[in-house]
Order: structure tokens, then sequence, then C-alpha cells
RNA sequence: GGCGCCAUAGCCAAGUGGUAAGGCAGAGGCCUGCAAAGCCUUUAUCCCCCGGUUCAAAUCCGGGUGGCGCCUCCA
């Protein structure tokens, strides 16, 4: 498949370090509160590349870190009067609820930083022995001077970075674009012991140290946000290279951010919403059909409207899917030749163009919405179908799920004895002309969320 | 100030040199006891504007206009 590397600015075939393997580190979430639709959209691309790559038959390591140690999570748990590392735990457990309800498979491994403060610190000295970090009374901070590709990833040249940095800086620092690897101990913060003394450290030096343990010197591919370019990305790349003297990782992918209102969402100017409570309003599979509904590299505006569309659509597939799994259960028929060619027509095919083409998820779900149209249209007679054409395009819905992670997970609705009664009660009362005892029926049910549709082969039902 | 991105129908969104995919919403029709779901038809002589290159441009180049982002914690 062809990938949009950051790096270089152009779409390039991934080509892996080892054959067959692909290892993939994405920047994950600090674990302070709830996370936001925002933040959502890395976890929900990235897994969708994973995804990727494993049907076209790679072995996938995908790290995605936690940070539960920064200055939030400190301000934060002091407010709350509970540790960091408790508020750590919850808001763990309170990402693994919504990373599930979204269809984001766990990761290979979900390395937290408080868990690597040896290895960080290991580092932090291989760059101080090499030059590349300095200590000042308790801070270490490392040398972007001594880097000389320093801002090859943001593609900013450095004199123009230090152009525009404010004002405020730590005087103390050599040069203003110098950052922190490690921190000193504050009043009432957390600490660990270090050869500089007590600290914790710096945000970015996790990531390069976790990507290093798990993944090794060299990745395939780091992804993020595209506001994680500057500086963490950059600084991640300064503290591996420098440390390791190999390449960090040949890819980089960047998302394209969540508008409100055309205004990049984040949590600083306070307009977001967190998933937990979008989900209150939309199943989560609506925030996921969302988000694949346009390319991961473009903005997209977020809105109740928005999400309603992206609801009717993933509607449309799903009952696609029912009206499958229902002509399944009953009367079979020969296969005609309507059907056969039908089977014939390569959506696979189209759809792999597409997601090859740098994750185009907006082209590969048109796809999918042509199939859709074309299976309506044939078993649009109210004729009993072939099994085997119930058969083939269920499991191609199945290929096509898997790989985004949306639609089809529901599981076949067993058979519901009172559900059941009540239905053949109204069919009874239909035979009899009885309009308004059917209509009663199909009322009630309605009310228990039950829908009812008569088709020519029988009653189907669905939930909701 | 430096660097960069975007502009396609009422809404969303692919397409990036060969004559406008797909979804949502709307209208009309078919089907239905009525519904629901679905199907069919319909909705951009044209892709922000002005120039240029080309046999050919929404797609390339130049110039505008409008919107957004990074340079500071941020997905």
């Amino acid at each position: 498949m062809k990938i949009f590397n950051t790096l270089t600015g152009t779409k390039e075939e991934f080509v892996p370090i080892t054959p067959g393997k692909a290892s993939i580190y994405a920047c994950g979430p600090t674990v302070y509160d709830y996370f936001h639709i925002g933040n959502a959209r890395p976890f929900i691309i990235f897994d969708t590349l994973r995804r990727y790559l494993e049907y076209q038959g790679y072995q996938v390591t995908f790290v995605q870190n936690f940070t539960d140690i920064d200055d939030k999570m400190i301000q934060r748990a002091n407010r709350e009067g509970i540790t960091v590392a408790e508020l750590g735990e919850r808001f763990i457990a309170e990402y693994k609820k919504d990373a599930e309800g979204l269809g984001i498979r766990p990761a290979s491994v979900h390395p937290r930083a408080t868990e690597h403060i040896p290895q960080i610190i290991q580092m932090i000295q291989t760059l101080v022995e090499k030059g590349y970090a300095y200590e000042i009374d308790g801070d270490v901070y490392f040398r972007t001077k001594q880097f000389q590709e320093y801002g090859k990833l943001s593609h900013q040249p450095l004199e123009e970075l230090e152009a525009g940095a404010r004002i405020g800086v730590d005087e103390r620092k050599e040069d203003a674009m110098d950052f922190a690897v490690w921190k000193k101990q504050k009043e009432g913060e957390p600490a660990w012991e270090s050869p500089w003394g007590m600290g914790r450290p710096g945000w970015h030096i996790e990531c390069s140290v976790m990507a290093n343990q798990y993944l090794g010197h060299t990745i395939d591919i780091h992804c993020g946000g595209r506001d994680l370019i500057f500086p963490h990305h950059e600084n991640e790349i300064a503290q591996s290279e420098c440390c390791n003297g190999v390449p960090f990782a040949h890819y980089w992918m960047h998302n394209g951010y969540i508008n409100i209102d055309h205004k990049k969402m984040s949590k600083s100017a306070g307009n977001f919403f967190t998933v937990r409570d979008i989900a209150k309003e939309f199943d989560y599979p609506v925030m996921r059909m969302f988000m694949l509904s346009a390319h991961y590299r473009s903005p997209i505006n977020f809105s109740k409207e928005l999400m309603s569309q992206a609801k009717a659509s993933l509607e449309r597939i799903e009952t696609c899917i029912d009206t499958l799994t229902f002509l399944r259960r009953g009367q079979d028929a020969p296969l005609t030749q309507e059907e056969q060619a039908l089977m014939e027509k390569d959506y696979t095919a189209r759809f792999e163009q597409a997601m090859d083409d740098d994750l185009n998820t907006a082209d590969a779900l048109s796809v999918v919405f042509d199939m859709v149209r074309d299976i309506n249209t044939l078993i649009n007679d109210g004729q009993p179908h072939s099994h085997q054409l119930t058969e083939h395009f269920l499991k191609e819905f199945e290929v096509f799920s898997g790989v985004l992670g949306l639609f089809g997970q529901k599981k076949e609705q067993g058979l519901d004895g009172e559900i059941d009664a009540l239905i053949q009660q109204r069919q009874e009362a239909r035979k009899a002309k009885n309009y308004q005892e059917a209509d009663r029926i199909r009322d009630l049910l309605k009310e228990q969320g039950i829908l009812l549709e008569d088709t020519p082969q029988g009653v189907k039902w669905r939930r909701e």
C-alpha cells in the first residue's frame, strides 16, 4: 500500500524493514480525563491502518503508550485529592471502555511512562554522555543545536523556529529551542530518583524509550495527530536518532483535526465533546463511521447533523446485512444468472485499491455502498434467493467489516419466544383482515424497540 | 514574522490531465391493508474568482479572495 509520509511529503509504497512484519508506534492518550472525539480520530484511523496491514498478511506489532505522568496529570490528581497513579488507573480503565465501543482493538502493548523510568534515565544518560543533553540544577535539556537534522519532520528551518520562540523561556537554557528531557521535582510532585536528583521525565522522552524497547531502534511507522509533528515528534526523532545513531522511523503518518465550527477542537479551547458524552446520543460505531467517511488527512467538521448523516449511512449497510441474514434463514432457491453475475463482481479489488491509496476509507466505503445497492436491487423482488448468494455477500461484508471495524458486528438475533408469539398473533389478525389488532401489536412491539417489516418472505424484525 | 493546508450540489465527500464516485436530505413513482425497508427516476453543462500551459484542466502553473493550522500543552 501507499502511505503519505510526513517526513518526505510524498506518497510512498510501504516497504517494511522486515518482510511480512510491520512495527507501528502510535502516540496514545494522557490519561487525566475522558478523551474527546478529536483524540479519538487517530485511535480509530491507526487502528484501521493496523487492521488493513493485518488483512494484507503482515504480522503487525502495534504499540500505543499511556502518558501517565505530566503536568495535567498532577494538577488533576491534586484537584481530586488522589494520587497521580490512582488517576491514571481510573482513566486507563475509562479509555478502554470507550476504545472498545469504538472498535479500537487493544494494542499489542500499552506501555506506561511510569513503568519505564529506569530505561528513560538510561537514555537520558546516554544523551548526556554523547553531548546531546546537559544538566542545569536538576533539570536536563536536549541540546537541539547539536542535532543537525532538527526540524526535518516539520520542515521548519531551525533559525525560523527560534525567531518564533516565545518570551518566557527558561533563561538558563543554552538555547531557546532546547527542550526538557528530565524535570526537577517541584513541591508536591511525584518524583523518581535519578543521577540529577529527584525528578520526573519530560513528555517526549517516554515515546522514544518505549518505542525503542518494544520495537527496536528503527520502526516502520510512527503515527499521531498533526499537532504532534512539532515539537513532540520532532523531539522524539532528535532523542532517538542521537541516542541510537540510526533512523527512528521510516514512515510518519499524521491525521487531520476534528473541528467544531471550523475551528480545531481542543481541551484548552474548551470546544470539545468527549466520546463518552456523544455515546449517550449516538452509538459508538456511528462515531467510527463519521471518522472513516472522510480521508484521514483532511480536517473534518464535527456536528450533530453530520453524526445523524453517519448514522443513516451506517444503518443502510446494517439493513442490507440484516436482510441477507434473514434470507439465509428462509427458503433456498437455485442460483440464477443474475445472482451468478453479481457474485462475480469484484468489489474486493476496488475496496483494496482504495485502501492501498493512503488508506482512502471514504472511497472504500463508497465501494461498500455500491455493493449494498446492487444487492438490494437484486433481492428487491421479494422472491426467495439462493443461499449461495447470501453466504457469498455475508462473507464479503465480513471482510470489509474486519478491515474497517464497522458494521455487521451484531450477533444474529436469536429466536425470541415472546416476540415470535406476538408476531404470530399479528399475522393471524392480518389474515383475518383485523388490521386494527395487527397495528396494535405492531405498536406494542415498537414500544419495546422492535420494528417489524412485512416482506413476501415473511416478517422481518429488528431492534431499535 | 516563518512554515503549511484547504475551497467540488441543500449537507457531507471521493476524484488530482481525458470530459463529475458514493452517502445524507428533498421531490416524483413502484411495492405495501397501512407502514417499514428497498428499488427506479430526479437534484453540479460543471468543481471559489481571474489569467496562463495543453488537442484536452475540477485536476498543472501564476495571481487574487475566503477559511484553517503549526511555530506554546494539544490527537
